[in-house]
DNA sequence: GTCTATAAAGAGATAGAC
DNA sequence: GTCTATCTCTTTATAGAC
């Protein structure tokens, strides 16, 4: 790598890595539906002849980003589990990082979703797989963390996990009503109640 | 009313409200930048002249939908909060009956969130204030059902109608894997939480 | 008030040059 | 591989008829 010219296939990848970032871009600032072929090749520093080159059109484009989140975040989600330390905290401080650029990331996923929701129900398994891998990982935590099964578990991960949107949502409407960590201390109280009800 | 001839200014405000029916339709299927005039005007069973006859753009036809799905909002909500019996009981029906519809009504949602999000901060009042209504409500309930004072119930308030987004997301992604009540059985689980947190 | 006609702009997608 | 040129279709918005 380094100062090296790049092959050919680096720099057929580098500028479909390129034009996906900044199709994400634009899809987060003008939707799906709102964001021109123009405008994301545009974005990425090309025009629309390198786009067409890479992508059939757009709803490729969209599918490419889907899956390619998907994938980044089933390696984050890995590297978790796999780590040595308390995986719970870990998870937490994964949700603090995400705060930070929680519009941009909130904006992208509901487009991302919307999207989804308008295909067929049969349609809709990459999203449906990613929800359900990520929601895996939250029960595994879950269980650990109340000393139950899986099975036991498995509701209050999806609390936890329905959670994540619910609260990013409110918050990006109205931040001064919803504390950052509000994801935290929220999980903390729904451990709390799931644990009382595992003893009447 | 009954059978008798529309005035002019009853049937001026009942194409008004077959227009914004029509575009809340439009908007939940095709998304906001998706849904054409033409597809609006079409619904309602009027061209695009009707449609510009009572609305200056597109914009206008959200900012009213917005509006006016607040304002029926805020009348049911007055209803809920008004009505002698248990509270707590009757926002529970009330998310059971919305969770029929439940498909329509998060992409109709989605997409105002999308949509308020998309302007800078300042102007998302309608959004925020229709939020801190029904968050509102939702703090009188939570603390008389724990029975604290409100600044103790505005944080499980919050969980409680965040909720209500993030479960609808799952539920939309897979039915299958969230129960049609997952918001009553989570909130029972959340106050529980609450309710433990407040005896240490 | 709502329709039809139309002007003007925008966007998707392809073809050919380099 | 990426650019420019171009064709076609869609959409917005207005103007004038009824």
């Amino acid at each position: 790598m380094s100062r090296q010219r790049l092959s050919r296939s680096e720099s057929q990848a580098l500028t479909r890595m390129r034009l996906l970032d900044a199709a994400a871009e634009v899809f987060a600032e003008h939707g799906v539906a709102g964001a021109s072929v123009e405008r994301i090749a545009d974005r990425a520093g090309y025009t629309r002849g390198a786009f067409y080159g890479h992508f059939a059109d757009k709803d490729a484009v969209v599918a490419a980003l889907l899956e390619e989140r998907t994938r980044r975040e089933r390696e984050e989600v890995a590297q978790l589990a796999a780590s040595e330390g308390d995986t719970w905290e870990a998870l937490r401080s994964w949700h603090r990082e995400r705060s930070a650029h929680l519009e941009d990331w909130l904006a992208l996923r509901l487009e991302l979703v919307r999207h989804a929701l308008r295909r067929p129900p049969g349609e809709r398994s990459v999203l449906a797989q990613r929800e359900a891998y990520a929601r895996e990982a939250l029960t595994g935590a879950v269980a650990r963390e109340l000393g139950t099964g899986t099975a036991e578990a498995a509701f209050t991960a999806l609390i936890v996990h329905a959670l994540e949107d619910g609260l990013a949502i409110q918050r990006a409407i109205d931040p001064g009503s919803v504390p950052a960590d509000a994801v935290v201390t929220a999980t903390e109280i729904v451990l709390r109640g799931a644990r009382t009800a595992d003893e009447p």
